[in-house]
Parts: structure tokens; C-alpha cells; sequence
DNA sequence: CTGAAAGCGCTAACAG
DNA sequence: CTGTTAGCGCTTTCAG
């Protein structure tokens, strides 16, 4: 009861394939296969020939099978915490354009921060078989787990991120730098009494932060209050709780940097809350620069780490190393800048 | 020069596949094939022999090859303008965590609002053979560009925006009750001089909103006046810009409605500028309710979309669409809510 | 310059 | 319950 007329050609799954179009021109796969991916070798008269009869007939490549073939899937993949944080987007948005322009596309993966579904979400990205990974390793990720990974030959570059002891290629913002001029801009406004609000031990840049928040304040030979160091993962929620407790201290800190903005603006609706103003009775300094930062009021005052740049260069480095399995692994550190807004002020207009 | 001794066999490209288990077996590839997929045709005994044999080789499912022959690839396409919009960021993530949970993985394309980028996206997602494709599609998208893909065979849902004259699936926000909430609240505010800020022609939502702002307006007897819509796409240059005209007119409204939050906190900054404040000298209410939106001082007072819940509803439609490709099509439209924050006023306390 | 043939790793009939 | 066989759509020697 089918159709069997004039109707072009059509594989057994009805598309249109190399062989389809082989037939139609009278020529092997072989030649269709070269002709259109513009191998040199082909006659320019076939090689036109090929190209047109597939834009005829509509074909469409398919790299699947390619993939099969070659041992390539032109496929990057992806896996990060949450495509929601500031920080992630900025870089996963660069990724993805970079890749693209490489003829790659990105295979997502989000591991919600928890390490038995970033290993379920590595397991399934592995099977798609994509030429590489790029991985912003959730909190406490072991060497292991990654290791896992390049053993069964698919490279992996570390973003924002780093696992230690891993000799792995790594991209990142340039976090001791990012706090020394967090510190730095603070000090130079005549403060001493600095806190830290945010930090969690299993991720590597805010272990980098907060040791070089530490070593910054050392070096200026301004004592570091334990007390006014507040741990906690990045979030808004870290940042209110934390000025609640640095507020209810008997001698509190007239300046914080905060982690991450996230942090840093949660901190400031914690001074809010206790009908402080920040940039007048508290310094508050941030960390990475996110929307958030100037849509604040007062805008807030942070380093900026260079998002775009970062994730531009992890697909670069990755596609790289794709190409060269066995180079010696690289690191790019990022430096980010200050960006001096309203959420800080000189020690003396501040009500000690 | 290789070593050729007790390493346990490998395939070609030095992989374990079915046929190195099975080998090792002394089993069919077919068995070992059903065994790991628990078909329940295999002997219990075999079943476990073969995970069992799978777990001690260090075998990965290749689903490339698997795709090739069964013509499912357990990908999903994802096409939007950009991951860093708060907006399509949720949608993202809520779309990525079902697809996730239902065992397949998200193929991910940007088109930077950008129609021809949007082309060669799409064409590229294609040659990747993906199940189906979600797309929130950029400004101006004509229904020729994504009929095209359905009648190559693959599914599309459109998520956020929809192109008219296309009876695809479709998972949005409901945009006129958006419209009517916030035009509502501010009616009740006793407000009557409302204005409205930003929408692009080309965003099927964003004219929704416009639309439904304008009859509510109507409905309610309120003369809407021309010079106090103003159009733009959605951003928080687009809110400042805004404010600033409104703030030049002769008769300036005494509040207005944003197409979206990014807007919304462009219009207050134009405010502050001005010297005023939202709440207190003009009555601002935003569409979305990014992260940003609490973020602000003062708070945004905002229709909240459904975000997460669209996401992953979309996600839901596709793989039932791929499953299902006859079926009707569907319209989902998730109701926002309004949430009132500090950013309006009642009209008597607006200096007029 | 072009064709024939083999095979990537998997699954789906169909026999046994 | 298990094995045989035949491909999915492509690329790559290797001959001609």
C-alpha cells in the first residue's frame, strides 16, 4: 500500500544518505563521502555534482555514524553545579561559543553540588562518547573520580574549579590575586578589622580565597580574628546568617569580603536587616562580579573575575588537548580587577 | 613493540565492547547485547555473568553506536538565545534535571537572539540527531525555519516564546494573566497614569505581555496612552533608557509595568538617576522574578514565572511528542503569581 | 581521480 | 534461552 512512484530515493529509514546519493549520481560513497567534505582529491566538476544533488535530495550529515567511524564525536561535554549560578552561566555561555565556532557542540551535565549524582552524571556523559570534558568539579571531588576518566582516554580540563593532586589541565580566575585586592582595597581604605564571610573546604577556589585572604592580612601584619572568619558554600542565604553573626560579636569587623557577590549581597540585606548601610557603617567587598553586583543598591564593590575570557580559554585549552593527548598539562590562572563601587568607605566615616 | 601478553583483550581502538565480553564468555554478543540491558529473556545465571563480566573488563556503553542502529540517539536538543537571561538559565536547568532523570542528555546551542546564528545552530544540532529539540526561539523566527526540522523528522516543543502560524507544542508562561497581575496590583494601588516599558515585536511573549497590559488597561476604563509605551528588548539598558524619556515627558505616568525584571531594574536605576525612588515617588512592577529582584533595594515587586515548572513541562511534552509523534499538539501555559515587594506605592502617597 | 570492500559497536529478527 | 546474520551511515585503505 506504499507509495512507490516518483518519490526520490530513500534509505530503508526514509533519509537520505551518502548512498542515496551515490546512486543518484552514479558514483560510490566513497567519492560522495570526499566530495563533500571538500577533499582535494575529487574532480571540481564531481565535486559540485555531489554538492548539489545532496542539496536536492536534502540530506543531512550525520555524525553519528561519522562518530562510529572516525572515533570522533565532535561532542564536548559539560559539567558543572548549576547553570543558574552567575558564575557558571557567564562561563558555560562562553564554552558553548567557542565550541561552536569549532564545529563542536556542548553535552550538558549538571551535578546539583552533590557527588554521587556528578558520578552518575560523568557515567552517562561517558557513554555519548564525547571527545572531551570540561568540569567545574562539585564539592569534595576525589582525584579518582576524574582519573577514572582520562585513564579510559577521554581528557578532562578542570574550569573555576581544581581537584588536588590531579595533574590535570586547569582554567580558573586567579583567586589568590582576587583576594589580596580584596584585602588591598580595604586596607587602603584605613581598615583593620577585617572578616571573612563564606568558604567551603571541598571547593578549591574559595579554599584559594580564603587562604589568601588570611596570608594578605598576615603580610600587612593585621592580626586575623578567627572568629570573623565564617564558613558556609557560596549563597545569599551564607551571607545574611554570617553578618547576623559578625554583628552579634562584641567587637565586630568594620570590613568583610564575602566569598562570592552572591554572598556579599546577601551580607548587605543582613546589614539591612539590622538597619546598617553598607559603604557607610560596614565595608562589604564581593567576589566574581555577577548581575546582581550593580543591580544593588548601593552597587556593590567587588573582583571581578573575567567569566567569558575563562570559559573561552578552558574550550580552547580542552579542544588542544584533544588534538594533543600527551602534552604536559597546562594552567591558565586568570587575573580578574577590582571594581570600586558604593559598598565601601574609609575607615574613619565609619561608626566604629 | 607492543605488549602482547595477559592484558585482557581489547578491541580495535583498544576498547572493551559487547564482543570483547562476549569473547570472554564464550557468549553471543546478542546475549551479552540482552544481558545488559535485562531483557528478560536472558537466564538469570547469564544476566549476572555478563554484568558481573562487564564490571571486571571496565566496559562503557557506547550509545553512538547503539543510536546509529536504532535510530534513537537519547539526546535532546536545547536551542535558546543565551544561558546567562535568568529566564532561559532556570528553564535550562529544569529542563537538564528531567532529561537527566528520564536517562537522556542535553545537546546545547545559543543563538545570541541572532536569526541567522539560529540557523546554523540548528542545522548543526540536526547533523547530531537529537530525539527531538526545545527551542525558545530568537526574536523574529519564522515558521518556515523550525517546520523544516519537523518534517525532517524530529520533534520540536517551543518553550518561553512561540512563532505564530506554528502548531507545534508550546510551554510558557501565561503572559496575559502576567499582564493583568501587575496591571491589576496597580490599579488597586489607585494608580491610573501607567505606563510600560520595553517589548520586542519579534518575542511572541513579550507582545503578549504588551497586549494583554493595554486590555487590562481598557477593561478597566484606564486611557492607555500611546507615549507611555515604550518598546525595546529586554534589559536593564532598555529600563534605563525608558525611564529617562518617561521622565521627560510633560505628564509623566505615576507607575509602570516592565516587560521583564532585567528591564524592571534598569527603570529603577533611571529613578535613581532622577533622584527618585521606586515605591516612594513611582510605582515600578517587573515580569519574571529573576534572582535580581530581591537583590534590589528596593525590592521589585514582580509577576513570578513559573520557571523551573516550565522547564521541565517542556521537557515532559518533547518525550512525549518523540514518543508520540501524531498526537495533537499541545499549548501548556503555566499561571505566574504576583509577588509584592517594595518597589510600588499607593497612589496618595506618590508625589503627583 | 574513482570504486570496492571492510568495519566502527551495537541491535533486531529469526532460527535453533 | 542463545547464536547467526545482517545491517545502521559513514570513512578509509587499497586497487584500478
Amino acid at each position: 500500500m506504499g507509495s512507490s512512484v516518483q518519490e526520490p530515493a530513500r534509505g530503508a529509514r526514509g533519509r537520505v544518505t551518502l548512498q542515496i546519493i551515490a546512486d543518484a549520481l552514479g558514483v560510490s560513497t566513497a567519492t560522495v563521502s570526499l566530495a563533500l567534505r571538500n577533499a582535494p582529491v575529487v574532480a571540481e566538476a564531481t565535486r559540485l555534482r555531489v554538492h548539489q544533488a545532496a542539496r536536492d535530495l536534502g540530506y543531512t550529515y550525520n555524525r553519528g555514524a561519522a562518530a562510529l567511524r572516525t572515533a570522533r564525536s565532535d561532542m564536548l561535554a559539560v559539567a558543572l553545579s548549576d547553570v543558574a549560578l552567575p558564575d557558571h552561566a557567564a562561563i558555560l555561555g562562553a564554552v558553548e561559543d567557542t565550541a561552536r565556532a569549532a564545529g563542536r557542540t556542548i553535552l550538558l551535565g549538571t551535578t546539583a553540588e552533590d557527588l554521587v549524582r556528578q558520578e552518575q552524571v560523568l557515567a552517562m556523559l561517558r557513554e555519548f562518547r564525547p571527545d572531551g570534558l570540561l568540569i567545574a568539579p562539585a564539592a569534595g571531588t576525589k582525584a579518582a573520580a576524574l582519573y577514572h576518566l582520562v585513564a579510559a582516554g577521554i581528557p578532562v580540563v578542570q574550569v573555576a574549579r581544581e581537584v588536588d593532586g590531579l595533574a590535570f589541565d586547569y582554567v580558573g580566575s586567579d583567586e589568590t590575586l582576587a583576594a589580596c585586592l580584596a584585602v588591598e582595597h580595604l586596607l587602603a581604605l584605613g581598615h583593620r578589622r577585617i572578616g571573612m564571610i563564606g568558604g567551603a573546604e571541598g571547593v578549591s577556589s574559595h579554599r584559594d580565597r580564603r587562604r589568601a585572604f588570611c596570608e594578605a592580612l598576615q603580610r600587612a601584619g593585621v592580626p586575623v580574628d578567627c572568629g570573623w572568619l565564617l564558613d558556609g558554600y557560596g549563597s545569599r542565604e551564607t551571607g545574611i546568617a554570617g553578618m547576623g553573626r559578625l554583628l552579634a560579636l562584641k567587637e565586630a569587623p568594620t570590613a568583610v569580603v564575602c566569598v562570592d557577590d552572591l554572598t556579599a549581597i546577601g551580607a548587605m540585606i543582613g546589614l539591612a536587616r539590622a538597619d546598617l548601610r553598607p559603604g557607610r557603617d560596614l565595608s562589604v567587598v564581593g567576589c566574581g562580579d555577577a548581575p546582581e553586583a550593580v543591580a544593588f543598591e548601593p552597587q556593590l564593590s567587588t573582583v571581578r573575575a573575567h567569566h567569558a575570557a575563562i570559559g573561552r580559554r578552558a574550550a580552547e585549552v580542552l579542544m588542544r588537548r584533544i588534538a594533543e593527548p600527551e602534552a604536559p598539562p597546562e594552567r591558565h590562572v586568570i587575573p580578574p580587577e577590582l571594581v570600586v563601587r558604593a559598598s565601601c568607605a574609609r575607615l574613619e566615616r565609619i561608626a566604629a
